[in-house]
DNA sequence: CGCGTACATAGCC
DNA sequence: GGCTATGTACGCG
């Protein structure tokens, strides 16, 4: 039997939720609702952290599978674009060796925003898009999580 | 193994 | 600003 333990984080657009199972993350997901926080835990306070601006690097355990390109593509990310930096899809695409729609197409598929740097990938035109969810306004996480690293 | 589907782009007018 | 072309990964039978 496999269920997800959920913590909660609170921030000033909404709330963060974390789905962890066997003490490693599995999904980040974004939420316009202002829940109550929840848990205590390596997760939420690091997540905390990174809010606040004192946290640059999330390294908690996490637990993600996919193709090996997305994995690729996600690997880049955490590794190469670091916090206060942006990308391009054109330029993450060409660094890995594949089209920029698929670039899009990772990011779409990608289970741990925040975790993953996918907020760091712009368009070419301006900020891009973001799908952190079903929610609608999911481009203004994009924005806040921009602005946090002081960026846009 | 082959086909259908989906993608958060880039580039040109 | 809006329209079009476009490559690749994934999942399924």
């Amino acid at each position: 039997m496999e269920r997800y333990q959920i913590s909660v984080v609170k921030c000033e657009i909404g709330s963060i939720l974390i789905y962890t199972s066997s003490n490693v993350c599995r999904k980040i997901e974004f939420t316009d609702e202002f829940l109550p926080s929840m848990g205590d835990n390596i997760f939420t306070k690091q997540i905390n952290e990174y809010l606040e601006g004192k946290r640059k690097i999330l390294d908690f355990p996490v637990a993600y599978s996919s193709g090996p390109v997305f994995t690729k593509v996600w690997n880049y990310l955490r590794e190469n674009v670091k916090y206060g930096t942006i990308i391009t899809y054109g330029e993450l695409a060409n660094a890995c060796g594949i089209n920029p729609r698929v670039v899009g197409y990772a990011m779409a598929f990608n289970p741990l925003p925040i975790y993953i740097p996918c907020h760091r990938v712009v368009s070419k035109k301006g900020i891009g898009g973001f799908t952190g969810s079903k929610i609608e306004n999911a481009i203004k996480w994009k924005k806040y999580l921009l602005s946090l690293e002081g960026l846009f």
